[in-house]
DNA sequence: ATGAAAGCGCTAACAG
DNA sequence: CTGTTAGCGCTTTCAT
């Protein structure tokens, strides 16, 4: 195990008979460093191979140039595409990320709130978990002025920063679709009702009900969480329903699939018998058959504009606390599964 | 913006009328402070709010107790699984990780490979990108002591320590099963051959066919990269081909529902005209029609194994060096895809 | 069982 | 344009 000691400006300083201190200067390409020495500098940084120690660094300057992701989950399309879109600007400005996953539980998303507040990273992104019903676990961060961003997944009452779709508007598009498509007794397959984006999903299904003077009662209303288990127990309740409904919306595309799956696999015929639109435009949707009809959201601009609204303010340029709540458009993309009548 | 002040050891050392030195080793439960000051600094933490500052702790102790995990992607059942392995046993060790994705980009996995040893991590976890050909990033790691362990997509030749499946035989499996639903033309639809991965699933298929007596031509291997572009276009091919084949085994789930898909639009039926066996068992498998054979084997175990070899290494308890390549056990499922015999 | 003191590598205020 | 100096918060000999 070589054991090459490490190189620090002191090397550099001494190699170039200038003190450390202007190496550390023209290492971050202060104005008042002459061009000359900024060369002899990169030149020997590249010689002595060496590399800034951040922890010196960041023990000085009380800042850590990293912000903290927190995701419930990692295995989605959506997911991964917003933290894609993090990355980008984060990248752009320098700064590092460290993701934590909650697997959906409250416990393991207050934990890793709590590590990433001692690892002290300078903001906070974050979706909360299934089951997050409080948000205690944020206020140390907003006690000590660190920044906090919501997306998605939020708690809407309240002054926080989020950026969120119209998940009402969603559902109320969804759910028009279908009437349109002349179903008649739509069910609505959910998740937990306390998450705002379930909640409102279902606020706009109910809507389009109403305004198209279709009755709504609660055995339409199936609510579980996001698991294969859940997809396959709604479909066995829509079987057993009377009259059977002719019409679905559900919360999510993975859910969508395997209620299909099910229900296809007890005859019922897919849109004939029963039309079905998803949530969230994944992968599985245009490979399962029929192709599911899906609401599309832009994960990419969501981590983008979440993640540059969070610098912005980390570097004084604007205050998240003016700019509330940012909503991202969002859209329906018509495929099979829905389509009872010719386009 | 409050800016409440940090709380140190120096603060708990005054109100406590100790030294900083004693609540530092408290702290640590050295062995040499007494059970009385130890709770006396415990509860003392506890009101102030004290939090260890990790900048200054890595700045002296000269590690960091981080260890950095790069991937190709982030999108895969398979990968996040490792990646819920590793995180088990590094947060068990007290380990933290830094997750970068190199997007199967080699210029990507170089930056972040550099980023990577610019943050000191104290060691390393990797998967290869699609198209990285050397291992040059990784030499800095080495040079330095820097431990590194590789899983899934590695180099072999060479005394990397890596982590495995036997893709020769899991190859050799899922092209025998084919064979002995009575499949006589059997395409392989796979990814670049210079990656490990591939290359062996490729070879284990040409073993399996030359052991039965079956005929192999260039024609019948095809390759792509993992899009779905690659799918549909290793369909088209296969609709083209005279006569027409009658199995495929495909290195990728995706990429086979994808292929299946297009197949099925084109009036193949699966698997009576042509079987198929993916690889990895990912969700979408048995969402499909007819659910889709493949090869699963465990991300959970080969994160956890990878993890616990590094931190032992780490920790003198056993050396990377010695134990090269460890194989983890990997298994055929059988599904609908693939079956023109009865079980 | 505890304390004093030095130093990890960097930056920023101040001085020139 | 550059140097001097102090100090960020912690750990770790070496003393006692």
């Amino acid at each position: 195990m070589p054991k090459a000691k490490e190189v620090t400006i002191y090397d550099i300083a001494k190699k170039l008979n200038i003190s450390p201190a202007t190496v550390s200067r023209g290492l971050q390409d202060h104005p008042a460093i002459s061009k000359k020495t900024k060369k002899k500098i990169i030149e020997m940084v590249d010689e002595l191979g060496y590399r800034t120690n951040h922890f010196a660094r960041n023990l000085r300057q009380q800042h850590t140039k990293t912000i903290g992701v927190l995701v419930h989950e990692l295995n989605s399309n959506f997911i991964t595409s917003v933290l894609a879109g993090i990355e980008k600007v984060t990248t752009e400005e320098g700064y590092d990320i460290i993701i934590a996953h909650s697997s959906e539980s409250y416990e393991k998303e207050a934990a890793n709130a709590e590590n990433l507040f001692n690892k002290r990273v300078d903001g906070l992104i974050a979706s909360l978990s299934f089951d997050t019903t409080n948000l205690d676990h944020f206020q140390r961060f907003i006690d000590k002025g660190v920044p906090v961003m919501f997306f998605d997944r939020v708690e809407q009452d309240g002054d926080n920063s989020v950026v969120i779709i119209d998940n009402a508007k969603c559902g109320y598009v969804a759910t028009n679709h279908l009437i349109e498509q002349g179903c008649k007794r739509i069910v609505h397959v959910t998740s937990s009702l306390k998450r705002n984006v379930y909640s409102q999903r279902f606020k706009g299904y109910k809507d389009a009900l109403f305004d198209n003077e279709l009755p709504f009662d609660n055995s339409m209303l199936i609510v579980g969480d996001l698991t294969e288990k859940a997809g396959v127990d709604a479909a066995m309740k829509v079987l057993k329903m009377k009259p059977r409904p002719d019409g679905a919306f559900i919360t999510n595309d993975f859910v969508a699939a395997v209620f299909m799956r099910t229900l296809k696999e007890h005859g019922i015929s897919i849109p004939k018998d029963l039309a079905i639109v998803g949530f969230n435009n994944d992968a599985i949707g245009h490979l399962i058959e029929p192709a599911l009809t899906t609401i599309n959201y832009p994960g990419l601009d969501m981590g983008e504009i979440a993640a540059r609204n969070l610098i912005n303010h980390l570097k004084g340029l604007s205050n998240i606390h003016q700019t509330n709540t940012i909503i991202v458009r969002s859209e329906l993309i018509v495929r099979k599964s829905s389509l009872k009548k010719p386009l």
